[in-house]
DNA sequence: ATTTGATTACGAAGACATTCGTATAAAGGA
DNA sequence: TCCTTTATACGAATGTCTTCGTAATCAAAT
């Protein structure tokens, strides 16, 4: 037994989400590297950081190389799997298992750029091609 | 003073969800009515159920008419506007403020039906006319 | 060697969320 | 009237998240 969290459930919380996004982004980083980060995004200690850090290693949401005496946090969850588990859920949870009615409210509320729009035409395109 | 939560930040819980859910649909309930629903599709006591939804009161999430011996509750937020509300959140915090994003993702993990997917289409049309 | 600074480890407090037992009151039937 | 059922109210226990103070450890600088 060594990993908690290698079942099917990520479910990051909040704060191991700030946490879990800068490390997707910035790769492998210490508690230092990821706490400057946050600081700049909102106030929070060093320690909370590394508190927060140390219990999503346990929990298996972060894998860590503590050969050294700085230790390296790394991600030990997909980004992409990771946000699919929690749409899903809130797809199921918030939207009563409609994942268009999800799509049209996301496009609706956040003004959606003309881009954003059309990239998500060739995305349909794409899944009909597939599908056909 | 009297509702506390008239401010924007509607953030229900996820068994407050559950039952924002159960009064959306059926309109003004019961605990009972409520319960009742709740315990088909999961374990909970009658009281939990009450004691829930009285504080959801208190939030101001439910309002309620207390003038007869049984309450009747109803939602006291739309369901609209609080899904936009977590959705948003959910854009920014998990998919960095890309709609685009969360909408392929959506599309891609929840294979989709050939309806939902021109629904969307047309959505995007619309969204489209309304902008030029 | 001593001091200073950075890092991890530990523990505990505070805030919510969730759960439910028990008390109390009202309503309805026997 | 008295008993049973059904409601609400209240309080407390439990669990989880978040926060941070303090101690211990190590490294580097003086």
């Amino acid at each position: 037994m060594e990993n908690k969290a290698n079942n099917k459930h990520i479910r990051p919380t909040e704060s191991e989400l700030e946490i879990l996004t800068v490390l997707w982004e910035r790769g492998a980083s210490t508690v230092r590297e990821v706490h400057e980060i946050l600081e700049k995004q909102k106030e929070v200690g060093y320690t909370t950081t590394l508190k927060l850090m140390q219990i999503m290693h346990e929990k298996g949401l972060l894998q860590r190389d503590a050969s050294a005496r700085t230790h390296i946090y790394e991600a030990a969850v997909p980004r992409e799997e990771t946000q699919a588990q929690l749409l899903n859920k809130m797809i199921d949870t918030v939207f009563s298992g409609s994942a268009s009615q999800l799509v049209m409210q996301a496009l609706g509320g956040h003004r959606s750029s003309r881009e954003e729009i059309d990239r998500i035409r060739e995305y349909l395109n794409e899944i009909d091609k597939k599908q056909s």
